[in-house]
Formats: structure tokens, sequence, C-alpha cells
DNA sequence: GTAAACTATGAAGTATACTTTATAGCAAGA
DNA sequence: TCTTGCTATAAAGTATACTTCATAGTTTAC
């Protein structure tokens, strides 16, 4: 598969896919060389690629996942472990946006005391 | 409250402090000046720093938050029609949370049924 | 066979999110 | 009072994650 039947398959642009070569997020075992040089993509880059975007979007940084990418960098507990911990901080912004939206619940059956979790607060003499 | 208790309560350094304030990430509301023009913050600061780490923390961008704090500033014969909004922005950001987990799920599912989602993959001829 | 379209590389440029530096005023203890 | 430590600002510097540019070889369509 060509760069760009890669680039069409995960939405991301050619330029990224050979950044991610670059630093190590796409390793050789998902790329051969043609005779003119070109890059031949095995099948399953697509899951890859989909996998660390997922990554990306919650969070990850590219160390991070080329730590869980390293083969003799993280064992697949730590892998489940940090995946876990990562649930566990989403699951507490959304105690903290459920907070906030109990506050403003409040605020339109009470009368406008304050705003939200990002809102307006007096500030009170020391 | 003076930045270096703030800095110290939510673990953050001030510089990451005052840089909030001059990206509107802290409102005035937040914060008032001494005699000496020493900043002075109101106790709530400490939670709504702690929200805004987790956001940051779970892939959302300084962008995001800043569109998540503003229509604060808005009139007040509508704030109940804001406030309504707010919630509905709120349950947006939820939705996307919700994804998130659900990415992250997707993540530990492939690690454990699949060899490993980061795995090794020989490149097969096409 | 030639122009358009795709591939390659290395290096420089960009956006975001801070951090450090330089300079200076204010505060509290010895 | 003097020194240490906290505060302030503006501006420059840094790390991360890409993107664009310059240049050049290859393939495809006409």
């Amino acid at each position: 598969m060509k760069i760009s039947e890669v680039a069409k398959m995960v939405d991301l642009p050619i330029s990224t896919i050979r950044y991610y070569e670059k630093i190590g997020i796409i390793t050789d075992d998902y790329i051969r060389r043609e005779q003119n040089n070109y890059r031949d993509y095995a099948l399953e880059i697509t899951h890859h690629l989909e996998v660390v975007k997922k990554c990306l979007a919650v969070g990850f940084s590219i160390n991070d996942i080329k730590a869980m990418i390293s083969k003799n960098g993280m064992s697949k507990d730590d892998q489940t472990r940090i995946i876990k911990e990562k649930i566990s901080e989403i699951e507490e912004v959304q105690k903290k946006l459920e907070d906030s939206k109990e506050n403003l619940y409040d605020i339109l059956e009470l009368d406008i005391t304050c705003e939200d979790g990002f809102g307006k607060y007096k500030l009170k003499d020391t």
C-alpha cells in the first residue's frame, strides 16, 4: 500500500505519516521499500494508526505512545495499567463536569447567585 | 490568597498561573490586587484550576477551555438562557469524554484480544 | 515524450503551551 | 539596615507535534 492510500484510509496527511516514521511511531515492521524506493505499507498500518490517533486524542504524548510501542519498554500489563489510569482521569473530569452541571441547575431554581464550575465567583474578605 | 499559595495548592508553577491569566484561562473574577499590586486570589481558584488541569490532561486544548469559560459576561436579562446554554455545552463535553472513554476501552480490548495493539505485523504480499 | 501527479529527503517554519530571563519593586527576619 | 525571599512585567526561549519548502527522482495519462 502506497503512502497516499494509507493517508486516505486513516485520514492523516502524508507529511504526518512520514513524520511518525521518522520519530519511531511507525516502525520498520510496517514498511518495506519498492524498487523505486517508494514506501510499501502493510495492511495493518491502518489499525496501528487508528490506535495512535485515539491515544493522541485522549491526551497521550508521542513519548507515551513510543513507550507503549517499544518492544522491551513496556509490558502489556503496563499498557493496560496506564490506559486504566487514563480512564480514571477522564472519570474525574466527568465528575467535575457533573458537579458544574448540578450547580447550574441549582442556580436555575434558586435564582442566580454565582455561575458554574468555570464561572464567576465573588471575592470574599479573608 | 497569594500566588505562591495557589501554586502549592494546585501543584502548578507560579509562571503557569500567571500565564493562564494572561491568556484568559483565569479571569479577573478570581483575582483582585492588593495595595502593593500583588495578586489576591479567591478561594475558588483552586477548584477552577483543578478542572482546567484535568481538562488539559484528557486532551482538551487551551482554546477548548477558553470556549467553555467564555459567555459568562453576557447580559443579565438572559442569564437563564445562558445557563441553559452552558448546561448544553457541558453535556457536549460529557459526550466527548464518553467517546474518549470508549476509545480507551477499545484500546484495552484490542490489546487483550489481538496479540498487541501496538504489535509487530509481518508485511503481506499484496 | 512531455506534462501532471506522485514519490523521496532534509531542513526550515509554525502553533500550542508553557518556561526562563532580565529587571525591578515590596516584605519580613536578623 | 541589610539580606533573603517574594512579588511584578515584558520579552525571549523551549518542547512538542506537526507542516511547509526546496529540490529531485518516478510513474501515469495524453
